[in-house]
DNA sequence: GCATCCATGTAACCAGTTACATGATTTG
DNA sequence: CAAATCATGTAACTGGTTACATGGATGC
């Protein structure tokens, strides 16, 4: 159940992740967010807005007229688009949607902040799942060099414990520290498993199309 | 691969926990919490030292003079106790044991915020392994409570993303957010599987010894 | 017209990390 | 005696949360 257990930049990967797709306003990624990790709890509005603050400030995201982007943004209510948009952009002056809403839309900075999370390894532990979600973005290749990372990591977890099961195999320890490590042992397996899967889909990929 | 991604008080029940079985001093007690949690990053001294401080200025534990408790403290030295711990006390006012370590044990008190710790179940998602690598501790009839509730919460966990497929059904989603749903979903079953083991090992349990 | 949900933001707080400062003990 | 490791702590910073403040739009 490794999900994404959001810590430092985590959010700003999310953001950038959905915004990628398609142009979305504050409201509307955090609940995407939520979704993204399975039913977990959502992440707050007050750290949502100031990521994407941060994230303007830095050139990486832009607040852009409603619908610029590929799919329309989804609309909640039904006052028809046009004459809304020119009375919120009369009563604020800067680029906002329909009522108030402010839709941001990711800046070709943004792609390449986004490429280089996806990139950095040090978030594999924290943000792999959202790598996973967001991966195809990459060239076939660096989605690969991600899954086999990876891999390696996790395999990495199996030889830890297996030197440390060695140590604490003498002292023989109490059954429910056994059943979770036991518990854990396979699900990094399964974990593993599923990785060996995706590498091997995307190498018949590679080879179908060279 | 959930482990136990600390966020409040994780740090507490950690050192509650492994107290209850025998005095530790905070360096031992860092090492011994990074092995519960596998093979991750260790927690900072910068976290543990003041979480200490905090479980001593409430009563939770208290330090103690070397070696009171049921098992010696590990000694990674050599010099022989007494003398060095009595050199140790005159040196510094407050009980420590050789060397200028400061061995904390678990108060009655203590045991009871464990006891508390244990049964909250608003930390299940964050500390569920580690209430598990402790339960031990608890009664056959409690420790079957923890272990169901948190199978009711993963089986509710199910039930939303079977909704939530429901909904994302139509526009059929990327191929790799796919893979990842999926293996979300085979990675919970499969700790609700686990999960099932043990409620049953506890039931045959309590069936012998009424 | 009132409750509810959409929508954005801020401020106070909290628990963690990193980096720093310090010093004893062991081992080569 | 020098290097490594054991051992404890503090201070500055980070990135999150909760709670608060505000207001438009929708549904009944």
């Amino acid at each position: 159940m490794h999900r994404f257990d959001r810590l430092p930049d985590v959010i700003e990967l999310a953001i950038l992740g959905l915004l990628r797709e398609q142009d979305l306003h504050g409201y509307e990624l955090r609940k995407r967010i939520s979704e993204l990790d399975g039913t977990r709890t959502a992440i707050s509005f007050g750290s949502l807005y100031p990521a994407l603050a941060r994230l303007e400030a830095m050139g990486a995201v832009k607040a852009v007229e409603a619908n610029t982007g590929g799919k329309p943004i989804p609309m909640t209510g039904s006052l028809s688009g046009e004459a809304a948009a020119y009375l919120a952009r009369r009563r604020s002056g800067s680029p906002r949607g329909s009522r108030g809403k402010k839709v941001y839309g990711i800046t070709e900075r943004g792609e390449h902040v986004l490429d280089d999370l996806l990139d950095d390894p040090s978030t594999d532990d924290k943000a792999f799942a959202l790598k996973v979600a967001f991966c195809r973005y990459l060239p076939t290749e660096r989605r690969l060099d991600l899954f086999e990372r990876r891999r390696a990591q996790l395999a990495g977890h199996l030889a830890g414990e297996r030197t440390q099961r060695r140590r604490t195999t003498t002292e023989r320890l109490d059954l429910y520290l056994r059943a979770l490590r036991d518990h854990d042992h396979e699900t990094t397996q399964h974990d593993i498993a599923w990785l060996d899967r995706l590498i091997a889909a995307e190498r018949a990929q590679e080879d179908t199309t060279p």
